[in-house]
RNA sequence: GUCCUCGUAGCUCAGCUGGAUAGAGCAUCUGCCUUCUAAGCAGAGGGUCGCAAGUUCGAAUCUUGCCGAGGACGCCA
């Protein structure tokens, strides 16, 4: 039910009967869209131009067939031809009545549609190391990650929500050696400080003391260690994301990725379409070359596939670089039969892009839609300042310290108020006094006064029907024509978002309808023709109520995308 | 040095992938609670869309070149 890509439908299909040589390939170049100007009309299109310049047609000519046969349809009230080239239309009140009767009937499914016709998609997110809890700096790309995929999955995609564990490699050796600094101390009666490559924090210190209550200990058994405290870490990680209502269909442990033979795997492949070769790289610029030695290793030719460089894969010592599971990894992913594979990245994982694309097209997945969405750093503002946070001296604001204070519903309607690649201020202060800024209040106090107004209804038993009502569309004025048109848009907003896997342009379609809403209710405080409920025209009253039951239904599901709340009272 | 992201009102940011007179919140100022929730509404001021060329009917949006901010460039993960 999106009005502006039918309206383009029908434009184009009077085009077609009438100019023989109209064909549709100016179909991306025609814009049908509700102008921000008023005045241009509830639709506008620019199609006469375009149409004109491309079939070599008059404008007038194209104006006029397109006016008068737009025009014997009831639902068009005006069709006016504007320099230089515009078509504006102006839809009459029975049009947006009947609109409004459709919408209702469709409830809770208006404005989704099957976009992706049982495309598979694999979205992988978060993905932090198993190394300790989850803190502020995995906020944004969990959540982010978890509205896309609800959104994916409400508009036709059939998605696999992932989580690649980083359970092998020095980070983990090190984990392990934390995990053994703390046992000892403890079975010692010792407080030997932690050395430098160690893990920070107390949640070590318990997960040792877990470990000890264990029957038999072995903390000589690194491996024994690793696995330990992997796991332990986990179930850190997923408390975490569980309390921020986030979750996973599937958690890929890189481990078993090496275990599967999946290394060998993409060896072989790769070796076999000539991409491999010994080599030497050069030294990285920029940065100081901290450990750089020259050596002759293990090379793929991801350069033929558009990085810039040669990357490594295995290392002089034998051992397989991080790039290498990775690439095993989305081989496996790939071999699962996915349309498209999303990863979310932070920001600071750009420049592995076209690596990671290199190798899916190397191993022969040229179909396969690759896609990185980026997310820009969160900066936590406390009282005006930003906070520095430093692995090194382990002072990472941790998800688990400002949940509890701020709130799940706060959090993550206020970590999607940015576009994904943008920078985002994060401040507490304005999340836990100053309501008034915060968005997520706005959106909700919308719900929960139109449910008010329900229950207004209900004690004055006024009977209130919400659909189908029969109404003379004069009577409709101009601010409930606006509601309905704001409506109209919804359908828009969830296929761009989907289109560009863009979420936060749900949370700003919201953040507006509520605004058009709260406007409308403050119309009746001054002008009592405006009150909702009016004793001497339930009709009237019966349409407004279906105005705001569709906005109320259109602020749920969008909340509902986000996974926020609604409440009837505030 | 190369690459990526960004630069829009005093501040924080949207801007429907090229549309007509560039929007919102905060901050500042002025109004609005005897009747459906003031966590709200109405209004005012505030702009050379970083700068300069180019592409065309038309540019905040696309191209190029500068300027500025952040990030990445590993044989770490």
């Amino acid at each position: 039910m999106n009005i502006y890509k039918d309206t383009k439908i029908l434009i184009f299909n009077i085009l077609y009967q009438n100019f023989n040589n109209f064909n549709k390939d100016i179909e991306s170049k025609v814009s049908c869209e509700q102008p921000k100007n008023e005045k241009f009309g509830d639709i506008s299109s620019n199609i006469i131009l375009i149409a004109s310049k491309v079939l070599k047609i008059d404008k007038k000519e194209i104006s006029k067939v397109l006016t008068s046969n737009l025009l014997k349809n009831k639902y068009f009230e005006k069709a006016e031809y504007v320099e230089p080239g515009f078509l504006n239309l102006i839809l009459s009140n029975e049009f947006w009545l009947d609109f409004l009767n459709k919408i209702s009937l469709q409830g809770d499914e208006y404005g989704f549609s099957n976009l992706g016709k049982n495309k598979k998609i694999n979205i992988e997110f978060v993905s932090a190391n198993p190394t300790g809890p989850l803190h502020i700096g995995h906020l944004r790309g969990a959540i982010f990650g978890d509205v896309l995929s609800k959104l994916l999955s409400k508009t036709g995609f059939i998605v696999t929500k992932e989580y690649y564990v980083n359970d092998l490699g020095t980070q983990i050796e090190n984990l392990a050696l934390t995990l053994k600094h703390h046992l000892q101390n403890y079975v010692n009666s010792e407080n030997n400080p932690l050395k430098e490559n160690m893990y920070k924090g107390e949640y070590l210190k318990s997960i040792a003391k877990k470990f000890l209550e264990k029957p038999s200990f072995e903390f000589n058994d690194t491996e024994k260690l690793k696995e330990y405290s992997v796991k332990k870490n986990l179930e850190l990680i997923k408390k975490d994301l569980t309390d921020l209502g986030v979750s996973f269909d599937n958690y890929v442990s890189e481990k078993s990725i090496h275990k599967n033979g999946l290394m060998e795997n993409i060896y072989e492949i790769l070796k076999n379409n000539d991409l491999l070769y010994h080599g030497f790289l050069e030294k990285p610029k920029g940065k100081e070359a901290f450990n750089w030695k020259p050596v002759k290793q293990l090379l793929f030719k991801s350069s033929l596939h558009g990085d810039k460089s040669d990357r490594v894969i295995k290392k002089a010592d034998g051992k397989w670089t991080y790039f290498a599971s990775d690439i095993a990894y989305h081989y496996d992913k790939a071999s699962r039969g996915y349309d498209e594979i999303i990863n979310i990245w932070g920001a600071d994982h750009a420049g592995y892009i076209h690596r990671v694309k290199a190798s899916l097209i190397a191993l022969g997945f040229k179909n396969i839609i690759f896609t990185v969405k980026l997310c820009q750093i969160v900066n936590l503002i406390d009282k005006q300042k930003v906070i520095k946070m430093s692995k090194r001296d382990g002072n990472f604001i941790l998800v688990s310290d400002i949940l509890p204070k701020i709130g799940k519903d706060v959090l993550r309607f206020f970590m999607l108020t940015r576009k994904n690649d943008a920078h985002l201020d994060f401040d507490l202060e304005k999340c836990l006094n100053e309501t008034n800024e915060n968005p997520s209040f706005y959106v909700q106090y919308a719900y929960a006064r139109i449910s008010s107004i329900k229950r207004a209804a209900l004690e004055k038993k006024q009977k209130i029907k919400i659909e189908n009502v029969k109404f003379d569309s004069s009577l409709l004025s101009i601010p409930e024509i606006n509601l309905i048109k704001s409506l109209s848009l919804w359908p828009k907003v969830i296929e761009s978002s989907v289109a560009y896997r863009e979420p936060h342009r749900i949370v700003y379609f919201l953040i507006e309808i509520a605004g058009k809403f709260h406007s409308y209710w403050s119309l009746g405080k001054s002008d009592k023709k405006y009150k909702i409920l009016l004793d001497e025209n339930l009709e009237l009253t019966n349409v407004r109520f279906m105005i705001l039951d569709m906005i109320q239904k259109v602020l749920k599901n969008g909340l509902d995308l986000l996974s926020v709340s609604v409440k009837d009272k505030m």
